[in-house]
DNA sequence: ACCATCCAGCATCTTACACG
DNA sequence: CGTGTAAGATGCTGGATGGT
């Protein structure tokens, strides 16, 4: 298509489709033709006219926010776990199915509407992935997914692939690759596609949230998809359940075709991902079977500690051990009073293993050493260290270390997400403020002072860099969302969630100075909000607070915050707890609760107003506790007419 | 007293990109 | 062109805090 433009209608056409995609953020060309113009335009004229971001955004992939979070399953360990834990699992899930459980990186085909997919990564909190531009070959171009449905996979790629790949790698002289999972995530998020991408397998399991029992999801994945689907299996009883499980996994490691970490066991109902719902971190409708990893031997040859922003972590430095494919040479400690626990010495022998395949961990001492681990000073400021619960802090707030850890915390994503800003520029920027301006203290705010010059004077750092770095730390510091400028006033206990309270509740930081100013007991007050207890109201209302407010006010403005406003109603607050079966799913009838005002609780107490149970005369336990504390019984039809 | 959730900290591998 | 930094991917541990 691209053949007879001349160079500037080619170039026209590609900053067009940007300008289509990000500006009016409705794509006319679809994603394989976009490429498609730019790999033209590149192989006749070369990259740099195209050498600009579009969108202003960064020269990363494009997002996507899953409309329901790619969250990884909880575990069950064979060895760690109770058995008859699982038993009871299973009871709760049943009717129960198994599935191998793929050691890859999860990846959700999105529909586009001719059928063809967009495909995106897990993300940082299963919440916003990344698009792939460059997936699978076979699986480019329209009809690929005419479900409509959104279906989730894994990519992986397998023993056999990933030798072949590693014998072309190394015939080119390249080096081979270790690791197969990381292998198979790197390669996709390679700016040009690989031609080694044609290795990875693509194996779908599920249709996230979904209305259909795990059966009718692969029967839709085969008949409408040209995807691979899973094998699945039922479980015949709960009682025999591990040794099922246990049998269908021997008999997938027996194969060896493919990368699996452990069995997939969830529940075979009908939309149960709906039923059983979230924790924070994992969905409820099922869970991971794993067997214990195997272990190594290894020798401790030191421990050195890491500043975090104010803890001190004990590290162990170990003989190398090839574990899966990765040499490990150092295993966190978590803290002294693990060290206590393990009676580790350096020179120790020990046992060492990945836990979950993934995270080196030492698990026992076999032969102790000769030399005592030991802490009493700040490895980098080197004033005394204060012990807490066998917890190592340095309490100096003019440490270089920890105003480099605040800095670096600052610019996390999670809180301002200064491109380009990590804990060693920090470092660097520290040192540097010290050097040229030793009359005056450093603190974390020195961030917001450094010009672009400064910047460049840095170790590692020219003029582009310092640009680059400079111009993000500006663009940062405008307009911050409420919740994450109260994450970045770095007090402790102070994060994510104390943030969004805050802000839902007041709005402003005006608001908050205010209500505390003015609150006849401002803590008491404080506490009353769900979510915030004596620790955090003491800080909230502390000199502490008010001038870590005003420091940084100083460097950076606060966007607008509409405030959640609880609604207003009679049944505004009151607290509503569910059990047992009822005729629509629960969501249905949390969304009426919170949209009435009311909030869900998960036991029944003296502060519960109703009881949602489907038989108001039930003798269950939490029917019992209702009527013994004076919460009113009522039934799904009557909640129903109640709020409706 | 117990449980769920949040906060903070951790290792390794891989690619992209700017520096020098 | 070699090297170092940054970022994204995988997921674990343990203490603190708040709610029941």
């Amino acid at each position: 298509m691209s053949q007879d433009l001349t160079r500037e209608e080619h170039l026209a056409a590609i900053k067009k489709a940007d300008r289509e995609y990000y500006e009016l953020d409705d794509p006319v060309l679809a994603d394989e033709e976009y490429d498609a113009l730019r790999r033209d335009y590149i192989d006749k004229y070369g990259a740099e006219d195209l050498n600009y971001v579009p969108g202003g955004a960064t020269g990363d992939f494009d997002k996507f926010t899953h409309p329901s979070p790619v969250t990884s399953l909880s575990k069950w360990t064979k060895g760690v776990d109770d058995e008859a834990d699982l038993v009871k699992k299973v009871e709760e899930l049943w009717p129960v199915v198994i599935q191998p459980k793929f050691d890859g990186l999860t990846v959700v085909a999105y529909p586009n509407a001719d059928g063809s997919c967009r495909f995106v990564t897990r993300g940082l909190g299963g919440r916003i992935g990344e698009v792939l531009p460059n997936f699978i070959r076979e699986y480019e171009g329209p009809g690929v997914n005419k479900s409509g449905y959104a279906v989730r996979g894994e990519v992986y790629i397998t023993q056999e692939n990933f030798a072949k790949m590693n014998e072309e790698l190394m015939a080119h002289g390249d080096e081979p690759m270790k690791n197969m999972r990381n292998a198979a995530a790197g390669l996709l998020r390679r700016k040009e596609r690989s031609p080694y991408v044609d290795y990875l397998s693509y194996v779908c399991y599920e249709l996230p949230g979904e209305d259909v029992t795990p059966q009718e999801a692969r029967q839709i994945i085969s008949s409408h998809t040209e995807f691979k689907v899973t094998s699945m299996q039922e479980l015949a009883s709960p009682n025999s359940a591990l040794e099922e499980i246990e049998a269908y996994y021997d008999a997938l490691k027996l194969q060896n075709t493919i990368p699996i970490d452990g069995i997939v066991v969830k529940s075979g109902q009908r939309n149960s991902l709906e039923k059983f719902g979230f924790t924070a971190h994992h969905p409820r409708n099922g869970f991971a079977y794993k067997a214990l990893s195997e272990k190594f031997v290894t020798v401790v040859r030191d421990v050195i500690w890491q500043m975090g922003r104010r803890k001190a972590t004990p590290v162990a430095i170990v003989d190398p051990v090839e574990i899966d494919g990765a040499t490990v040479t150092r295993a966190s400690l978590h803290n002294a009073a693990m060290i206590k626990e393990l009676g580790l010495s350096i020179g120790a022998t020990v046992e060492i293993h990945k836990a979950n395949e993934i995270i080196p961990q030492i698990t026992k001492v076999l032969e102790p050493g000769d030399t005592e681990i030991t802490l009493a000073v700040c490895p980098s400021c080197g004033e005394p260290l204060e012990e807490i619960n066998g917890q190592q802090f340095c309490n100096n707030p003019a440490c270089d270390e920890r105003i480099a850890q605040d800095i670096a915390f600052v610019g996390s994503k999670d809180v301002l997400n200064i491109d380009g800003l990590s804990i060693e520029t920090a470092r660097k920027m520290v040192a540097y403020w010290k050097e040229q301006y030793a009359a005056v203290k450093p603190t974390y705010t020195i961030l917001f002072s450094f010009t672009a010059e400064m910047l460049a004077k840095l170790e590692g750092f020219a003029e582009k860099s310092a640009e680059k770095l400079y111009n993000s730390i500006t663009a940062a510091s405008q307009d911050v969302e409420l919740p994450r400028f109260i994450k970045a006033l770095c007090l402790p206990g102070i994060g994510t969630d104390v943030g969004k309270i805050l802000a839902d509740r007041f709005g402003s930081i005006e608001e908050i100075n205010q209500v505390i100013a003015e609150a006849e007991e401002p803590q008491a007050m404080l506490q009353e909000i769900n979510g915030i207890g004596p620790k955090t109201a003491e800080m909230l209302t502390s000199n502490k607070f008010s001038m870590a407010v005003n420091m940084l006010q100083r460097h950076v403005t606060i966007a607008p915050y509409a405030k959640q406003e609880a609604p207003a109603g009679e049944y505004a607050g009151k607290v509503f707890v569910l059990t047992g079966k009822m005729a629509k799913p629960r969501s249905f009838y949390v969304e009426l609760i919170e949209a009435a005002g009311g909030k869900e609780g998960k036991s029944v107490s003296s502060k519960t107003d109703y009881l949602v149970i489907q038989d108001v005369n039930s003798t269950s336990a939490k029917a019992k506790k209702a009527r013994e504390v004076g919460t009113q019984l009522i039934s799904p039809e009557e909640l129903e007419n109640m709020l409706l």
